[in-house]
DNA sequence: CTTTCATGTAACTTTTTAAGTAACAGGTAT
DNA sequence: ATACCTGTTACTTAAAAAGTTACATGAAAG
């Protein structure tokens, strides 16, 4: 398959939206950041929403998002966006005569488990906020770069 | 695109050569475990014989695990099938005349990159063995159930 | 030594999933 | 009332992996 940026983008519109927060936001301009097009971000922005992450008017250029940046973590973007998609996949249609073929789905799904549970708990412990300061002190680095020229 | 099944398909080829390794085993008999065509195996095998982990011979149905089943790490396998392709997918077009758009791939890929860390420890503490002793356990378990009916 | 069977590999087709595009009904606001 | 924007549907395109076909070449048994 075409991989997945949804993750990404939401993350992205996320930031976006508090960072240019006194700005116009239509999903003309948020799609402009992500070079992409504006139904694809309108189309996050409906699952952003409907996961109590942001509020949005129908006709308003005013997302705004729900809790405060530190109250947003990595991983309820992820959930809001993936669900419970399984992380690494399983083939799920395996012989189920054969002793192998019989258990591995859910033997291995156990281990796959583990790795996604390790995972999602480190998005657990970042927040918009990290993501956001850390893109600014990133941005300044990078004026202060140009300025040294 | 379609999910890709490689990883899980690639473990369940190791499990089956040495809980079969008594038999014939064909590209044929294995892909019959696994329920996909002779060539699918083949072309994994291909790949986990690139990376030392198992021992062909061309027109010989004799393939053979290079290394004991507890020196080989689920790790070991994702690695040889994977690569080092990012795990959960950057969106790597974003407008960098933005303070987001030209930040964000840095900051959020380092956070991805800690994520997957986590997943690949976990994974790395899992040998092929640990899988097909519990796969052997999850099917006696089973003739159990079998017979108590 | 030839027949049978298997591997390794290339080329092509199909399937799947998400992104991109076009269109439009219905709010919003000046 | 005019201009703009969202939310949503339907359709097209793109990308990646799996499936399929085909075949050259090696192995091994009679």
């Amino acid at each position: 398959m075409r991989v997945s940026t949804r993750f990404s983008d939401s993350v992205h519109i996320l930031a976006f939206i508090e960072v240019y927060s006194k700005t116009k936001l239509t999903s003309e301009t948020i799609a402009s950041s992500i070079e992409t097009s504006p139904v694809v971000v309108r189309r996050l922005m409906g699952v952003l929403r409907e996961a109590g992450l942001i509020d949005t008017k129908k006709g308003s250029a005013e997302p705004k998002l729900s809790r405060p940046t530190n109250e947003i973590t990595l991983l309820d973007v992820y959930l809001a966006v993936e669900g419970d998609r399984q992380l690494f996949t399983l083939d799920t249609s395996t012989n189920p005569e054969c002793i192998v073929g019989g258990n591995i789905q859910k033997v291995l799904g156990s281990y796959y488990e583990d790795a996604k549970m390790a995972a999602l708990r480190k998005f657990n412990n970042v927040t918009l906020q990290d993501i956001i300061e850390t893109i600014l002190v990133e941005q300044k680095q990078k004026e202060q770069r140009q300025l040294n020229k």
